[in-house]
DNA sequence: GGCGATCTACGAAGATCTTCGTTGACATTT
DNA sequence: AAATGTCAACGAAGATCTTCGTAGATCGCC
């Protein structure tokens, strides 16, 4: 249950990073965290924890005060922080179209064939009700595949 | 055409709202650029004259030092900046699936019936070629201002 | 030939982001 | 109880971003 509240500032690359593990097993302590993101690249423990700290005065995680060690989750899903960079790209980059930027997302990168279906199914609910209702989306589930990353 | 080599750091906010002006009208002045920003908000004219030689010299914008006047132009398309904002987008938030990404702003905003047909046009190329060669694939006519085309 | 307008270049101040060292609190072990 | 390890809090250093003031060059004009 998580607001799309638009007073949350958006994430910096560095607490995007911890949200993603949030996301992915949550609640977590800082030490969980850590570790969880060692595995990518080396992150100081109290980086993390910092991050943390300023990430929970932003609201952008809930903290849980309880035992010795914090507890930790994200105070956004993951699907309202897509949608809330889909947006921000769309209107700096796309003159506001999201659906021109699915078309370019689209023609980036081959879709699997479940995900061509998926598509299909949106644009006939498009087609029929073009003021389309509450779709409860959060798109099949896809294994963790990693590319080159440029910070 | 313009390179879409990677080295060319990712632009700014600040640095890409200059880059959108200058997509607009290329080449382009400070002073140019600058009257143009000002239509949105307010860019003191020395502001848009350091960005733009600080996006020089990280190769985002060509000079030419011809006239009394410097006249500036991008150095990349907005085609393959939009490329690769949503390339990093991907990575950063969709698992590195392009095509979720796409899913999800399909699902986010109703599209125009002529980005319907775009859409299924590409899902149709995509259909009988799964594992698509890598097309040169720019998605078709941008009339730039885009968004509104209803018959 | 000097005056004012316009341009580029330089530098700097303030904000934000990233990283981590240090400190003190608390728990576990010896 | 002393030693050791783990934790949150604080602060600070360095990097990057944003904004602009000032200085120096150059053009057009009276």
């Amino acid at each position: 249950m998580t607001t799309l509240s638009s007073s949350i500032p958006r994430p910096t690359e560095a607490e995007l990073e911890l949200l993603r593990v949030l996301w992915e097993k949550e609640p977590a302590t800082v030490r969980e965290i850590c570790d969880e993101l060692n595995r990518e690249r080396a992150f100081g423990y109290t980086t993390v924890l910092k991050l943390l700290q300023i990430m929970h005065t932003k609201g952008l995680v809930l903290r849980e005060e309880s035992g010795r060690a914090h507890l930790y989750r994200s105070a956004i899903s993951q699907d309202a922080m897509q949608s809330r960079f889909l947006r921000d790209l769309s209107v700096r980059l796309f003159s506001g179209s999201a659906a021109q930027l699915a078309i370019h997302a689209l023609a980036m990168e081959p879709a699997s064939p479940a995900e061509l279906d998926e598509i299909r199914a949106l644009l006939e609910k498009r087609s029929s009700s073009p003021s389309g209702g509450e779709a409860s989306l959060t798109p099949s589930i896809r294994p963790s595949r990693n590319r080159e990353e440029q910070p």
